[in-house]
DNA sequence: ATTTTTATGGAGTGATCAGTCAATCTAAAA
DNA sequence: TTTTAGATTGACTGATCACTCCATAAAAAT
């Protein structure tokens, strides 16, 4: 792993245990094994830093949600594919999927351009567009149903990692939610 | 309203502005009208501050959904009733609901206390006890549905706001989207 | 081989911040 | 009236922090 990495990971780790304010650039180059003047190299400033780290961990989310896409597959089985492809790679990546939240709600989500968002959108934004030419969607507004769904995987992921269920269960509950899911917005 | 709901009031607003590390105690303490010792006059440090902040907040919110709730009404009443008034008071006090969301991903959120956590749930936690015994959920983890419900609201609350409906459509969506949660976790 | 660019280090700096403190004010109790 | 206790102030401080700067090393380009 390059520097460049090593200081990304241990951003993501300090931040997620002690937020942005609490971790001083000087404790994310020690923890990185860097100088102090190397991480300002790579970065700018420290919020150059916060909002790369974002973009980069939403980056990866989405690389590996479009991975699990399969040629031939109904809307159904891509919508459920992302469904559990997103609590999956959540549960096994639980600092990123917890710093992508705490981003959220942060001053810096504002400073997300439009063209990143519309390429950490675009897998979810055309499934929902061809789901509404299908009109298989209950009539409720698009953004409604994009909100529900988000939310739904966030409450599903919240839920799984305070009881950390054996595999299988896991496996079970995330079936099981889609299932609740699919019914409450499809006709 | 006296000094220290001058500065929690400072606080809320400058928190989910500039967040906790882009806020001062000096830029709070101005922005309430009061001098810098006197904040820490009320809270011994920052921290406590922003914890006292949020127990406050989710305090009135409790407060508020608690005096919605009548003599008489059934389960299903209650909870829509929970329900309604979350979302509405949500929606008038965004500062509020957004900062606590903004705590609830933050370090401090391990802050509050057992005896706190207790009394801030304990409205939902009885509803919830209540519906078990009547046997009306379909046969989920009783922690499953209360995060689908809470994740529910968080996600019908995003929606709204970005969406800026009327009065009245705004009302209709809140009944669509009970209805839509209610079928999803009774039997 | 030489130049140029990029990467790395770490001491140093000015600014900022959370929190202190001693002085003054207020108002109620004695 | 005097005392006492709490409220309020704002200048002050020690610590910390984001970021700079310059020296050096490594790599790339010429």
């Amino acid at each position: 792993m390059d520097k460049e990495q090593e200081i990304l990971a241990a951003a993501l780790k300090l931040f997620v245990e002690f937020g942005f304010h609490g971790t001083p650039t000087s404790k994310i180059a020690k923890e990185a094994g860097v100088a102090n003047g190397t991480l300002f190299h790579y970065f700018k400033t420290k919020d150059d830093l916060i909002v790369a780290l974002y973009n980069r961990t939403k980056e990866t989310l989405t690389a590996h949600l479009a991975a699990q896409q399969r040629d031939g597959d109904s809307l159904e089985e891509r919508m459920k594919s992302i469904y559990t492809a997103s609590l999956e790679w959540g549960l096994e990546n639980r600092p990123q999927f917890h710093f992508i939240q705490q981003f959220h709600f942060s001053p810096h989500a504002a400073r997300i351009s439009d063209e990143d968002k519309e390429r950490q959108t675009r897998l979810h934004a055309g499934l929902m567009q061809q789901a509404r030419e299908d009109n298989i969607f209950k009539p409720l507004a698009p953004e409604l149903i994009g909100s529900l769904l988000g939310s739904h995987v966030y409450g599903t992921h919240q839920y799984l990692v305070n009881a950390d269920l054996p595999k299988q269960e896991r496996q079970k509950v995330i079936h099981e939610t889609f299932a609740l899911l699919w019914t409450m917005i499809t006709k």
